[in-house]
DNA sequence: TTTTCATCCATGAAATCCCTTGATAAGCAA
DNA sequence: TTGCTTATCAAGGGATTTCATGGATGAAAA
């Protein structure tokens, strides 16, 4: 598809009565590069406690992917289901958001990311991620740990945005 | 973006205000080469209370690779964790330079890079290094022995500018 | 009508851009 | 060399733009 786009940058957004929530510009800007136009992409994560998000790019890049794993399987004699695979892909929302980066989370995907008043958006190159500060800073996994300094210096140790 | 380049030379330059410092100018044409553009990437140093800095030309690598090991890892048949690969090369900041060669060292970059009033910048090949001056005196490992050497230069019997 | 939802406008704060300035180094002529 | 001119550079400061967020407006659904 497009470009090959990298996914960087973290900051912290509210989210308001009405499920609004801003994604922040160095962000923004890559799904808006990867999407060809003001939309995202978010998901449930399929084994963490969070959201995903990406760009028109990467989603059709799924699909892509999905056959190069079933072609690979064949190729060994293993087995690859792809409908198993394709139904991680089903629950993908595709939503428009405003100039400013600010889109409306459903109250769905609020739901299954534990997404309360804030959100911690970060980049993670391929795709970014979604999290409620406090469940990140007490459950993300060990891996993250780095991405935990970062967020404690931008509840912490900073005023503001993200960068 | 371009070709892979050979980052070399050191300096030291000030940090004022705002967060502004300034690449020496044999650092920036190389940057500059890699980037195609007026463009640095900075982040945090793995290990070393420092940042590592490099163009578009080595981040488009790390990305490129990530894609590579899973290419790889699926024509095994192996398993392979493109967010657990994404997440290290996350905290990569992406920032425009003057033509001067002067940019913008974030808050957190700033912080975690331990970096004051003075910025210590000297090539290593594929990448090139950020320290506060006092740090690397202090805390560098030995193996950096011969750079403080240079360090001290700039600092004592050298008038300013770095060559 | 009442509610819901998406689009649009408003605002204060903060980051980026750009022009200026003072200083140093480099080029050149005598 | 010496003195003068020009180019380059680091640094300062201010004006403009961008950003995140609050609220308003209007259209469609219940």
């Amino acid at each position: 598809m497009s470009a090959l786009v990298v996914y960087a940058g973290s900051g912290v957004s509210g989210v308001d009565a009405k499920g609004r929530t801003t994604i922040p510009a160095e962000l923004r800007d890559s799904v808006q590069q990867s999407s060809g136009a003001n939309s995202v992409c978010i998901a449930r994560h399929s084994s963490l406690p969070c959201l995903v998000g990406f760009g028109g790019a990467e989603r059709m890049k799924l699909r892509a992917d999905i056959e190069t794993q079933w072609q690979s399987a064949v190729t060994r004699g293993d087995q690859f289901d792809r409908e198993l695979a394709g139904i991680s892909a089903s629950s993908i929302f595709e939503t428009a958001f405003e100039a400013s980066g600010r889109f409306v989370l459903s109250p769905m995907l609020k739901h299954f990311g534990k997404i309360d008043d804030r959100a911690f958006f970060f980049g993670a190159t391929t795709h970014f991620l979604l999290w409620n500060p406090d469940v990140f800073l007490n459950d993300a996994p060990t891996q993250f740990d780095a991405v935990k300094d970062e967020l404690n210096y931008w509840l912490h140790e900073s005023g503001k945005r993200g960068k």
